[in-house]
DNA sequence: ATCGGCTCGCGCAA
DNA sequence: TGCGCGAAGCCGAT
């Protein structure tokens, strides 16, 4: 093989077997890296064609009946499918599209697929139903298939430790994350990219699961996200367009001095535009973390001489590069592969139990407290509660698929407050997350929740009512840090009595 | 405005 | 074995 091949260590063998070198195709089920740009499983695929000498079929398919499915979601991932298709247009490989058109009906097509392929790969991705889809396949299909981590700078199963806190991860990255940040997938695989070229699918596939026509969708996204069975009162963020261009313009735009320039002193201020915005790219796969960590690092002059040689766990001085790209790489790196360390390596990663022993005991010693706030899940969908800014957070959820940084902490803190157990408040965050974040359903959503209820955090005194030593947040303290006035009006058209009068 | 205390557990120096 | 210190806080004292 002429290219520099995709290290073992983010290669897991789901089914271990050769290759079939009497197959047709070479099979990429693409589930969780939708991008055909810098992507280790394309690679994986392509170098199976080339060693086969065969050509290679990428399935990119999204299913209706998983829960949370909505019109948001499934725009953002047509989106970004329907820029697939055109890379892969110019291209000897076949892309078949395909959407679930009701629950089931996809029931036996990946089998069918595979039975024609010498290989398949596909993405490792440890949370959601991913995890369980994969083994599933693992049981059912009968041919070499092998999934491939392209999640992180690092690989995400390199080590079997669980990380409890970011300072223990960060150490741990400073000493082994050197040789990764050398080595990245191919940039640009399709371009000319030879391979033999497949006449056509097995017609026993093409008659019973065509392939859909996305153009339907581009004429009218409304009328074509419609004929879907799921959850249309969820609709799509309009200004928020899938895909891996929209994804690349909000990179560079985050990329500048007014953004990333920025970063480091504002970026708890919720007024203040300077977040990166990349998670819904990031999770949908539309971009990858080389691609962001490149950027980041090539805003200011920097390489990797500059990183400290001690592993000391702290944030200062680590990359030896401007303080915001510090603080940002931090995020980037330290916080985010932190949640797919955990999501990888502990199953129970989405249970109340999987918090640690100080966080239950605390939380369970406290749950008769009374409780002066109670609401249904049904006043928070709404925004519905007694405090403007937690509205506000609310409405932004759900208008906008995301919540501020800063401000999703006190919303979660609150629920913790304003429900009837810390189990209901971990149900209730869990529900509101992957229902309307567009950044939903991935190991950072599971991160930021569970903090809340404690994880990666240690104890703050003075112990009280309902949270006990977990660590506490008022809405009062945080207008008094943060600007919120112009984001409560801006985000304010919920059904809380009390806010027209408030400002 | 700034500071310490609240409280736990981990890695590392000793 | 002891020490320092940690994603983002809060509160009361100065």
């Amino acid at each position: 093989m002429s290219k520099k091949s995709v290290p073992a260590e983010r290669i897991r063998l789901v089914i271990d077997r050769p290759a079939n070198t009497q197959g047709d195709y070479v099979l990429y089920w693409m589930i969780a890296n939708r991008r055909t740009r810098s992507n280790y499983s394309l690679d994986r695929a392509i170098e199976w064609a080339r060693l086969l000498g065969k050509p290679l079929v990428v399935f990119e398919a999204l299913r209706a009946g998983y829960r949370w499915a909505s019109d948001r979601i499934h725009a953002f991932v047509i989106e970004g499918m329907i820029e697939n298709g055109k890379a892969f247009a110019d291209s000897p490989v076949t892309w078949f599209p395909w959407l679930e058109p009701r629950p089931g009906e996809g029931k036996g097509l990946l089998k069918e697929l595979a039975r024609n392929a010498c290989a398949v790969v596909s993405d490792d991705f440890p949370c959601f139903f991913l995890p369980q889809m994969i083994e599933s396949a693992g049981r059912q299909l009968q041919v070499r298939f092998e999934v491939v981590d392209s999640n992180g700078m690092m690989p995400m199963r390199l080590t079997d430790r669980v990380f409890a806190r970011a300072v223990d991860f960060r150490r741990y990255l400073q000493k082994e994350i050197g040789p990764w940040l050398e080595q990245r997938p191919v940039e640009q695989p399709l371009k000319n990219l030879k391979l033999p070229r497949l006449q056509g699918l097995p017609d026993r596939i093409a008659e019973k699961w065509p392939m859909t026509d996305l153009s339907g969708y581009q004429r009218s996204p409304e009328a074509f996200l419609a004929t879907f069975p799921i959850d249309h009162s969820v609709p799509r963020v309009e200004h928020i367009r899938g895909g891996s261009s929209a994804a690349r313009k909000q990179l560079a735009r985050f990329v500048s001095d007014s953004m990333l320039g920025r970063y480091h002193e504002e970026r708890n201020q919720p007024e203040q535009e300077v977040a990166s915005g990349l998670s819904p790219w990031l999770h949908f796969g539309h971009l990858s973390i080389h691609d962001v960590f490149e950027s980041v690092t090539g805003w200011k002059p920097w390489s990797t001489e500059k990183i400290a040689s001690k592993a000391t766990g702290s944030k200062e001085g680590w990359w030896g590069a401007a303080p915001e790209v510090e603080g940002f790489l931090d995020e980037l790196i330290t916080w985010r592969e932190l949640g797919y360390n955990m999501c990888a390596l502990e199953p129970r990663y989405d249970q109340y139990g999987s918090l640690p022993e100080w966080a239950l005991a605390t939380l369970d010693k406290h749950r008769r407290d009374r409780r002066e706030w109670l609401y249904s899940l049904d006043e928070f969908t709404r925004g519905a509660t007694h405090d403007p800014l937690w509205n506000a957070a609310q409405g932004q959820l759900v208008e906008e698929g995301r919540i501020h940084n800063y401000l999703r902490m006190l919303w979660g803190k609150k629920i913790l407050e304003w429900t009837e157990s810390p189990e209901q408040a971990l149900e209730f965050m869990i529900e509101l997350n992957n229902r309307y974040a567009l950044d939903g359903r991935n190991p950072n959503s599971y991160s930021g929740i569970f903090w809340v209820l404690g994880r990666y955090d240690r104890p703050w005194g003075p112990e009280r009512p309902i949270y006990g030593t977990i660590r506490y947040m008022t809405s009062d303290n945080t207008a008094r840090k943060v600007r919120v006035k112009d984001y409560i009006r801006r985000y304010s058209k919920g059904e809380s009595g009390e806010q027209g009068t408030l400002f």
